[in-house]
DNA sequence: CATTGGCATGAACTATCGTTCACAATATGA
DNA sequence: TCATATTGTGAACGATAGTTCATGCCAATG
């Protein structure tokens, strides 16, 4: 009663599914939600435009399962990273590093998200939400890592929730330029620069290494 | 010859065109630029559709114009911070600071920036060019001062370009929170801490720093 | 073999959009 | 006042979109 009951008709459903569902995700991410007709994703996944309707409501849903389905994959790769051993520094060492690894794996789901991803109105209401609990999914976990960090002291005193956006959006904007024109940036160095940047911070805070 | 030329006509001219703007600055900043039909902003601008079109070429063309003007408000604010006297340290909050007062003075237009920020096509190729100038605008000087502070040894050796990327991208999702929900957060008290996490980075250089 | 049920089809429907244009209104100037 | 030019009008046009539905196809079933 667990898993082998798909028989055949229903294998093969599940098979136009997904051509229609990766169809879809290769023309939204290039070319965005307004730009992409329901025949274009028919036409790209060789059925007819009233297929479409037997497996997705209407074209807000068929996108919305994508973008679920992108950030889900894309969270289940860097989250992870935030809960494992070591200490607080070194977690977010590898939630930053692991960007890298989304922008090789997960290049055009990341820009299904990314591209449309501050518009109120772009593709719904229903969108707009769960992109803002998306983002709150990777903000929420990584303000606790670094309150965790100036807890235990290791951390300055700074504000987790702030410090957490102020991450997070640098990291989606590098991540995206990278996956826009991979041969410009090398992704993995500009991950370590940024580690420089909000581990150590601007200024310098110690030994005298002046020389003007 | 330089001024009094505009006569009448040419003024009352000149003021439909800012009515014109203005409604379509107002519709576009709330519902993005493909949820906005010339025809809804004839409307609110109490004038037929086809003024419209004595005015402006296109419906993109009016997008880009807006986006042009509202680019160079928001940059003639931000950007003197930068150039004005005091070191680096002091440049760069003078810039972190005053994007309280986009937010405040610049609302609306903003949001017209920000919110389909990262589309690739929503508005053609055109628009999204002058976006990618836009953000160099910002980047360049804004990594000189950086770089500057560093080849001065204020700074820590870190990546001038990476560094002002973050810290652009940083600002630009605070402010943008500000703006859609202002009552929700005290943007310049967020300002300042991220000013904190910039300078002074998160782990705590100072005093002993392993303890485990 | 005939029946049934579900999937695929794609032309057609309705709606909306950006844009145009023939025309009206108004101001200008002789 | 009349001729003229400029600006405003809004119905209409063509294109395109999302969605529907009457129909055909095929496999499974009795």
């Amino acid at each position: 009663m667990l898993a082998q009951k798909p028989s055949r008709k229903e294998r093969e459903r599940q098979r136009h599914r997904q051509e229609i569902l990766s169809a879809a995700l290769r023309l939204f991410s290039e070319k965005g939600f307004h730009n992409v007709s329901m025949q274009e994703i028919a036409a790209t996944a060789e059925f007819a435009t009233g297929t479409l309707y037997n497996f997705f409501a209407s074209k807000e849903e068929l996108f919305f399962e994508l973008l679920v389905a992108a950030a889900e994959e894309s969270l289940g790769i860097v989250l992870p990273a935030l809960e494992g051993d070591g200490d607080e520094r070194r977690r977010l060492s590898r939630f930053i590093r692991l960007h890298a690894r989304i922008a090789r794996e997960q290049a055009i789901a990341l820009r299904l998200y990314l591209l449309e991803s501050r518009g109120r109105c772009l593709s719904g209401p229903r969108v707009e939400a769960k992109k803002k609990e998306i983002d709150e999914q990777v903000t929420k976990p990584l303000s606790n890592v670094i309150a965790s960090g100036v807890r235990k002291g290791r951390f300055n005193d700074i504000d987790p929730v702030v410090a957490a956006k102020c991450l997070s959006a640098a990291l989606q904007a590098l991540t995206l330029a990278a996956v826009e024109d991979p041969q410009a940036d090398d992704l993995d160095a500009n991950l370590k620069k940024v580690e420089a940047v909000f581990f150590d911070g601007l200024v310098k805070s110690r030994g005298g290494k002046r020389d003007a």
